[in-house]
DNA sequence: TTGTACGCGTTATCAA
DNA sequence: TTGATAACGCGTACAA
């Protein structure tokens, strides 16, 4: 049988409660009974039940953590890994655990999370991607939960926790960069639209162009996944159209490993041909040839910040919706290069 | 307040004991008031406490997932996501949750393991490492509390539930196909010698040279943690040497990318001067310049593997201890040639 | 400063 | 087939 509270009380000779408090470190508890409490503790290796304790306390010490619903290999972007290990951190600070759902479509995720808030099983949670018309998000926001998105909520923007980057000023400087570098004809390699951030980097591209007076194309801009295919994808739409771009701009660093390799294939160089920009900077990014330009987004920043928001929410329900930005940066490397004109 | 189980009773007019049965499916509840009870649930929106629950029952319904100590960056090997929906897949099909720790040092997520563990809050355990004279598995071992490795024991290895691929004979094929194409001076890029996959994959490479009476030097075998910079520090150990290698085995897709950047870097060409191969099969194999050769070990299904076989170990508290073995199979692309003789 | 008694929301045992 | 009632292990008023 495992120990409780009632063995060790049995044991110093004291009222189970007394136990209570001295774990709870209260107060109002001798230093001598405390110091004798724990010891008999030490001595049967007393651990807490924590479901006992969270059906007395109407408190988890747990957060809930909700990934994207993983259509193929999306979650083999390492961005992943690195927000949760973000979000660890903070966690363990003041001794959280991290919930995971398992379920793979959205329906199942869906009830995963409805599971995990109505069964008792966390305090919080934390949205990793910022879906239009989030199902999830939306249950939460109803429900008033505590909870915190990883990136910017399309609706009801000013009444959700979130954290973010500026990801419209992201892609305007990128943007910018490239047309500085002498660039017109720029393509725009995007996630699928139904994420915020999506929209978001795209309507920076936009702006930049608008701004500098240059055409925006249509068919410049390509909407895929976040995995490499897409890269691939993208290029050969390009090579369809009458003029390739000389520039173009991806969206995650894992679609722009593709789009060197497909245009590594094509005999097209980088950054001679065409210059090559993405976003996430992730360590790869040190590693292709050439090695990619890529703006730092500080993933790992935005779960440390995203599960320190959701605590405070958490601790102080009544708080205001907090909307945290997250720097980022550009970082250059050989993936690009001012217009070479060669006509 | 919280709809609970009471509510329901008194909305159907029926016992609590009753509903609990009800939500059990119990055979022995007439449908009648099974219906009756399960619309009143359905019209008050009733969910289960999961924390009442796993007292009464004591069985919590979630695994817990242990990974390495993350000195640096090791945690963005894609490997560890790619596990985790593996193990994610069988616990959704059993409806169970799951766990991670939040610890960083060894030290914090020995203490995480064993909160979860006397806490009453998972029931069983996977770990996605096997190192040797490791303290949490010992821990668990001791305790006879209900968990598997992803990996090979390195001691009781027959009393432990574990899956893994057969990394001996994979390294051994692996160093096999390297002589079969003429090479003789072969470098082994490994990983750190405290992890067990690093023993085995380094056993079938000296196996394999000393079968095939090659000399086994012990300055081409480089312990490198699985990053990439390791890679690139490998590369440089090798050019500070007399002769370099004619092929390389690196143990892990992401040191094989800093390898290729380190050799490109270089000007030594792959396949051309030097061949490389390498373990895991990353969706990253496949873009790389040129696209590499690795060991496909299906990290999907060795997740899928423990996830399931810890299941049973869970509902079958005496079953002997299981080792599965996942296969691996060699994916040929573009790193590896045979030896150009240019003397 | 400490002990008593009850509640948290379930499940399980024993009657009926 | 169903209903009382007692656990499960802990926290906390309230009392002492």
């Amino acid at each position: 049988m495992r120990v409780t509270i009632k063995d060790v009380a049995k044991l110093a000779n004291v009222a189970p409660s007394t136990v209570s408090r001295v774990i709870a470190d209260s107060p109002r508890i001798s230093e001598r009974t405390k110091v004798k409490v724990r010891e008999a503790m030490e001595q049967l290796g007393y651990h807490p039940n924590l479901n006992a304790r969270s059906l007395a306390n109407k408190s988890t010490q747990a957060l809930g953590i909700v990934m994207p619903s993983a259509t193929g290999k999306v979650l083999q972007n390492p961005f992943f890994p690195e927000v949760i290990r973000g979000i660890s951190a903070k966690a363990y600070e003041e001794e959280y655990a991290l919930y995971l759902t398992t379920g793979q479509t959205e329906e199942e995720i869906f009830e995963d999370v409805v599971k995990m808030v109505q069964g008792n099983r966390v305090d919080g949670i934390v949205l990793l991607y910022s879906r239009v018309d989030d199902q999830i998000m939306h249950y939460l926001y109803e429900k008033q939960f505590p909870f915190v998105v990883i990136g910017k909520p399309y609706k009801y923007t000013d009444d959700i926790h979130h954290v973010d980057n500026d990801n419209v000023k992201a892609a305007l400087e990128v943007t910018d960069y490239l047309i500085s570098l002498g660039h017109e004809r720029i393509g725009f390699i995007a996630g699928t639209l139904d994420l915020v951030v999506t929209i978001d980097r795209l309507q920076g591209y936009e702006r930049a162009m608008r701004l500098a007076n240059l055409p925006y194309r249509n068919e410049y801009t390509i909407f895929q996944e976040f995995v490499q295919e897409s890269g691939k994808n993208a290029v050969k739409k390009y090579l369809s159209l009458k003029e390739f771009p000389t520039a173009l701009i991806v969206t995650d660093d894992i679609m722009a490993l593709g789009v060197l390799a497909a245009l590594h294939e094509m005999g097209i160089r980088v950054p001679q041909d065409v210059s090559v920009i993405s976003f996430n900077n992730l360590m790869i990014a040190d590693y292709t040839q050439p090695a990619l330009s890529s703006v730092e987004v500080n993933i790992f920043d935005l779960g440390y910040e995203a599960a320190n928001c959701l605590l405070q929410a958490i601790h102080h329900p009544q708080i205001a919706a907090k909307q945290i930005t997250v720097n980022h940066e550009m970082i250059l490397r050989q993936s690009c290069a001012p217009l070479q004109k060669n006509d």
